[in-house]
DNA sequence: CGATGCATGTAAGCTGTTACATGATTGC
DNA sequence: GCAATCATGTAACAGCTTACATGCATCG
């Protein structure tokens, strides 16, 4: 009976898996990984990402060697056996009924309440959102483009993910477009 | 030149739409309404928000009416002029880059480190991920089919958003269940 | 030689959570 | 009459944010 290890929230769980796809990642590099993913809805602090691996190295899933001849300091970070464990129980995890439904969406929530505008303002707020979605689409789909899929499958099928579910927002909100007419 | 209202949060500006759309709502009635909601990932937990609807209504947004006769304490709540205002700027407030591209899902997330688990362990990830959004679609779906569009235009659209994201991520998971083999 | 980017970290604050506490009402 | 639900609220804490602080390296 092994005792069970302490649940990882989302970012460290990423956080964790970013640094066991990256051998020798440093906690700035995790940082731009983390704000350069598509549709991230995280800012990646310094005052989040800092403290966290401090955490996980505290927690022998993450192990660090220091290269003292660098002159910025920087720490090489590892995955321990240990934490590839604590990845496989957090990807695992992620199965419960909470985490399958939460896909929060400001352009969803906002809809609900759209008749408190006036007619002309729904009209011009949706459009202005369409704008958006597009110009965040193109990007995603460029992301998509730069990465290989023999190389990198898995990287591949998520940023996928990612654009195909701003797809399908998009064509939501053209339907609700049309609705208003 | 009005001074600017502050910004409202995700949460503040969805409560703010419920007492709106549903005149003489209580605060008890707008957590179950949070919490009913299809893929909202609020718990509304009292704690968040009756602080939120005291602050809401400090701040003038929202009055609310406490009912002498009644045991239970009751008060209803109903949105002021300013609150509308409030509103409406959150709404637009919407089209912000940063709110177009959030959409976290931990499904996506976990994709990107399939690569932790064992061939084995990673199909029946898959699998039991499948079962469990084919789950929630269904509840999607019965939730949809009990709006009615011509009485609830907005709460309708709102709803078939959650469902065909929902469904895009099924079809999403799908593939990636055949790229694994 | 100065701006930008790399690299680490801390302090304070915001927003939400869980867990608790209290009491009235309704349905069986 | 007792359980479940309605209804309000507080205290403590978790997790992430912004803003700040420091210093090295690289490029034009």
């Amino acid at each position: 009976m092994s005792s069970q290890p302490r649940k990882l929230s989302e970012l460290e769980g990423v956080a964790l898996g970013i640094i066991y796809n990256e051998q020798n990642a440093t906690a700035y590099f995790v940082r731009c990984k983390l704000r350069a993913a598509p549709s991230s809805h995280w800012r990646a602090s310094a005052g989040s990402v800092y403290p966290l691996l401090a955490r996980l190295e505290g927690e022998g899933l993450v192990s660090s060697t220091a290269d003292d001849d660098d002159g910025r300091g920087r720490k090489y970070l590892e995955i321990t056996k240990k934490g590839r464990a604590a990845l496989r129980s957090w990807i695992k995890a992620g199965v419960d009924p909470d985490l399958v439904s939460a896909t929060a969406d400001p352009a969803r929530s906002r809809t609900f309440f759209l008749a408190a505008l006036s007619k002309k303002d729904r009209v011009s707020y949706v459009e202005n959102m369409l704008h958006a979605m597009e110009k965040y689409l193109d990007e995603t789909r460029v992301h998509l483009a730069g990465i290989s899929q023999k190389d990198d499958l898995f990287g591949y099928l998520g940023a996928l993910g990612a654009l195909t579910s701003t797809e399908a927002r998009l064509e939501w909100l053209k339907h609700v477009q049309k609705r208003l007419c």
